[in-house]
DNA sequence: GATGAATGAGAATTCATTCAT
DNA sequence: GATGAATGAATTCTCATTCAT
């Protein structure tokens, strides 16, 4: 059985203020220590409470660390929806989105490493509520590109996934010497690259390859053509 | 109880067979496993030696596994150089970057994700290591891209390090799910999107569609030809 | 996270309903978990309180466990002398004490796991008020038998203490299988087993009861069917 | 990754050695403590090595726990063999099965303790191992009983199992105030009164044995009668 | 009288690394 | 050179009980 101790004075907080404290110490730690090394016991120190308090309002280490990241997302799409409401035009919504993105980044890097970190890890639990915040996320990018290929503007017969993946793995991977503490970015200037890229293509514009490009590419393919009938049986 | 692990017959190995059977079984477990969840007794175990052996030709664990990864890396970027010589025209030469890197990744997911998030947690150590590798394989990229600038294929003043990022975040991104071990996806067939993307862009072509139909398809035709005599006898 | 408590409206209840609201709830779980595993938290919540009303009612987790046992048994008891009072014979009455027995461990096999165990495990608390139960519980069986001695349908000069112990072990084991939730048995037919052997032992049997002892027999018997066929539709 | 520590004197054991010394710590502990409070850093203490050695050798404190009985009753086992052999006749040699029970509990009361409640508790793993260990342990007594019926000693129609709870059911009912600390018994006087009880059951022996039959229909038919009452409406 | 937030000591388990043999 | 026994620090999670409100 176990025996009454003298206790440390006790604060009676609401749960709300409470669940709130811990959430907030929980953030900071994640954020300076990543998921491994955030000590429960250093959360419940900076949250005023005792390690045991923590489990009377989560479950686990874990469940603190998703609930931090959906907190966190929720304060996002939130802005997002609000945001792009007074933006119109194709190319200015898609650039608001990357730029929003890519803002998010450069004012939290710490919490959005651990985040992609952990929605890459892909454990089930993860699937389930971050995976569906995520989704939602991206899902207004989706949108904008349909409709930007309705009214014209975007070519069609795109992947809109493709398009997608293409969007946030490139703010991603050009994000993530920043998100080591490496060196630093222009949300604005970035952004403004990425939709000129992903917009306008590698390719010189215009029309097409120059002539003279094509016409070189005629010869090569009539050299190659010859050469698999010679190899044909 | 645990078994007690007969005493081994002592074999006496050369180093570099040593070596070799230890990075063997090193790569299967990191590759199962993990980086965190991979035991050192289990890899000893694997290479029929026991844990303080691994110690003689490793330094520790990370070590050891950062030796694994360069391994991978040196067969894949001599592989890559072989290859490359062989195809000639930007688009061709973009195409089977983006198709080796999709091929790569389809051909071992398991440590492509390992590799994936090693790389991205970016300790120190694992960094200079490890990321030279990451460098040295993405140049030829940039290279690519670079010579079409300068041949007048691809429009100038271009972020070189952003199409990099666009090309690698857009394919792991991509390949998220199957990395992650849901559903699949055709290499061939994802590259022939990506090019398609990252080269034509979103946008509807500037004036002339006809031309610019012609164009693309006699790009999608040489790419056609290409493959053709990869596969021919 | 934790389901936050939706803060019940408070029911003023007699001192008695709430007890036994308690106490209900408490049987219930330690029921279903057994002593270390059923947490106060499960019982109040069945109880709709709060715990530290539970502490108001009883000194602590023990002490409710005991009371729960205490109610128990009282039913038990009472029931006891309710219906022996109806049945005569040395050989009815033990059969009665022995099917009874086997009936309480058929009809709630959870509950007398959990009593065993903790009868046994003989922590000094327990000891004395279940322990007085079970001594009041067993008593009858004592008394049976030494007025069957008295009556000479018993031989003298056994330990009374070891017929009840041989009787009540061989039912606990012979009923261990059940307790775990294996296999059934029929009470009445284990009953006239054991009534069987312990009366009859197992030696080849010399000889017979008394001629006296049968003779009463005879004439009990006699009467009864008088009643039954009294009875008879 | 672990920063190496400064060692205290290291004592390199062979397995086996380590192995016995480990058990024999824990077979005290145990012991004295009980399964629960039984402490593997007390366990460890004991044994002159650190905790995380004992989890070299077992996979859990319960794997540890289960090996310590295994041990003990595989002493017990060869034991019973031993001395089997050397009795004849089966009251002797039933007699010297219950005294020799009877005299292992009374020589370790507190380790016959904890395996009683362990192989009442009946938790998976342990009816495996532990189980199939007190089968055994029990098997001899059926056989005797067998070849008692066999031989005609003992009478027919008796269910084997029956006996066999009879007997242990009887030991550990009559040893639990020893088990529990309290009072003494004398294992050839105890080991005499249950095997007189057993043999010879309570009833008052009577002359012939045609007689002895028509009491048992009688008493078969009084149950009937009874049962009959109670059932009536 | 009821509530339920807060307590806090504890204990099992893991595994990379070392070093005596 | 190989072996594998031994190390030991470090961390999560539990839950009966208390007591401020």
């Amino acid at each position: 059985m176990r025996e009454p101790i003298v206790r440390r004075q006790v604060f009676r907080l609401s749960r709300e203020r409470r669940v709130s404290d811990i959430m907030e110490a929980a953030t900071q730690v994640f954020r300076e220590k990543g998921y491994d090394d955030a000590l429960i016991s250093d959360i419940a120190e900076r949250a005023s409470v005792v390690e045991g308090s923590i489990y009377r309002y989560f479950d686990n280490k874990r469940d603190l660390f998703i609930k931090v990241i959906e907190n966190w997302y929720h304060g996002m799409l939130s802005d997002y929806d609000r945001q792009l409401t007074g933006i119109s035009g194709t190319r200015n919504r898609l650039r608001f989105m990357i730029w929003r993105h890519l803002a998010t980044v450069h004012e939290d890097p710490a919490l959005c490493r651990q985040m992609f970190q952990i929605v890459r890890s892909g454990s089930e639990y993860t699937d389930t509520a971050v995976f569906e915040l995520n989704r939602q996320y991206t899902r207004r990018t989706l949108d904008i590109v349909h409709e930007g290929i309705v009214t014209g503007e975007l070519r069609a017969g795109l992947s809109l996934r493709l398009v997608r993946d293409m969007i946030y793995g490139c703010v991603e991977h050009r994000t993530w010497a920043y998100l080591r503490g490496e060196g630093d970015f222009d949300p604005d200037h970035v952004a403004d690259q990425i939709v000129d890229l992903v917009l306008g293509g590698l390719q010189t514009p215009g029309d097409s390859p120059a002539l003279g490009a094509q016409a070189a590419m005629l010869q090569r393919l009539e050299s190659a053509v010859e050469r698999l009938e010679r190899k044909a049986p």
